[in-house]
DNA sequence: AGACGCTTGTGACGCACGTCACACAGCTTG
DNA sequence: CAAGCTGTGTGACGTGCGTCACAAGCGTCT
């Protein structure tokens, strides 16, 4: 079955090839039953709006497919993206916990697919579920802890070229490249996102990154970037 | 019975005083039972470091009475305060949880009364009691809430003094004064701590009281601060 | 082709704030 | 009462980076 947005749909979580790998998905049968019966599979096409912080919580977001932007506005029209969402995380969580408004924005950056739950029946599935509840603790713990690894580079660092370096770090980590003596990564995101991530100013970003090319720190064809000085960014990551 | 500290110690969570309002505390009699005989009831004099951030977690510590100062700290020597915990608030639970290193570290600000409850019990006792899971979800829920509070407050206001408005305008609803005409509020921290809580240095902070205090917007006497203008607190707090 | 939109690149300017340096005030302590 | 400590108040200075303004690269649409 294709979608409206050219996606192939997984019809079911209980034949989901994707299940292995996620925190959520890998649940005892009768648990993944009961999920099952309560969800709702959806997709979504890029740029779409799953929520937006200060709405009431409608529920979860179970992330299968596709990629997420969490953001966080203010008034006055500036935004700061908080995280991008890969398959496996639950979007809206503690929201839909709590039942305060969610806070932050989620917004698709690619043609995505998503397990949507009510809030009731989330939560009567929780009550019923020690494990599937257990799942969820874990979950916000892991939420939470990437929440404070946001405060301490946004608060205990000095530098936009620190947060920068930092930020270029971690991405490399998280796909695999880090091993490397020079990893490579794939920007997906544009000058302003990426200053958006690390609070500054577009101007800045590009700056910035002139200035570690004429280093030969970093070094950019097209859209991916190579990382050809680790030790140098590291440097810059750690201190000034 | 008298602790080390001159606090009297309560001894059992089935009789607590406390209890009632308490997120975690509620529980049913049958978990809280089970709660009971895994909990070392313990206290702590003023300065007390319950834990440090990058330890691996030993397990919980239930917050019965005193505050405790949660902190982020760099290799440089610097840091910011994340929160004050107040007494119902389970400290190093979602380390706990994940089994990560604690993320921030915890120092009492005064004397204190804990329950510890070592990591494993802890988890066994979880998986024996949806109710007791569900509560720890909220709790995390809580704790993420806050967090992506606090990023919201370092990453989109750009200038210390709506840091500083924001914070004031928070401590003046969480006493319960922010109805009155006139908030009135204890300072408890010094200069420099409420520079590390909201990212700046001491000497902008003690500059931008000063400011406020000529533009008649507060008015301290000794260690308690009055709010005389909370509108044009709101308004430093929502701009420039 | 040109027109339009989005992104990147770069110079000029200014200011908010970090840092250093020192004075003063209140407190505990011997 | 001097000595010492911790917290507050204030001036001078430098700078990182936000902001504005504009040019240039590149893809898409008509």
């Amino acid at each position: 079955m294709l979608s409206p947005y050219g996606m192939e749909i997984v019809e079911s979580c209980l034949t989901c090839k994707l299940r292995a790998d996620r925190i959520f998905c890998d649940l005892p049968a009768t648990a993944l039953h009961a999920f099952e019966s309560i969800k709702y599979a959806t997709a979504y096409p890029q740029g779409a709006v799953l929520f937006v912080e200060g709405q009431l919580p409608r529920g979860i977001f179970v992330l299968c497919k596709g990629s997420v932007k969490l953001s966080i506005n203010s008034p006055n029209g500036r935004t700061m993206i908080v995280k991008l969402a890969e398959p496996g995380e639950i979007l809206g969580l503690s929201a839909t916990i709590s039942g305060k408004p969610y806070e932050v924005t989620a917004e698709t950056i690619d043609p995505c697919q998503v397990n949507f739950v009510k809030r009731d029946d989330f939560l009567r599935f929780l009550k019923d579920d020690v494990e599937a509840c257990f799942k969820v603790a874990e979950q916000l713990s892991d939420k939470y802890h990437t929440a404070c690894q946001e405060v301490r580079s946004l608060g205990l660092s000095h530098s936009a070229a620190e947060k920068l370096a930092n930020l270029l770090l971690e991405w490399s980590c998280k796909n695999g490249e880090s091993a490397k003596a020079e990893p490579r990564l794939k920007l997906r995101l544009t000058h302003e996102e990426i200053a958006q991530m690390i609070g500054t100013s577009r101007e800045t970003v590009t700056r910035l990154f002139a200035e570690m090319k004429r280093r030969q720190i970093v070094q950019s064809k097209g859209s991916t970037l190579l990382i050809r000085n680790t030790a140098a960014l590291r440097e810059i990551a750690n201190h000034n």
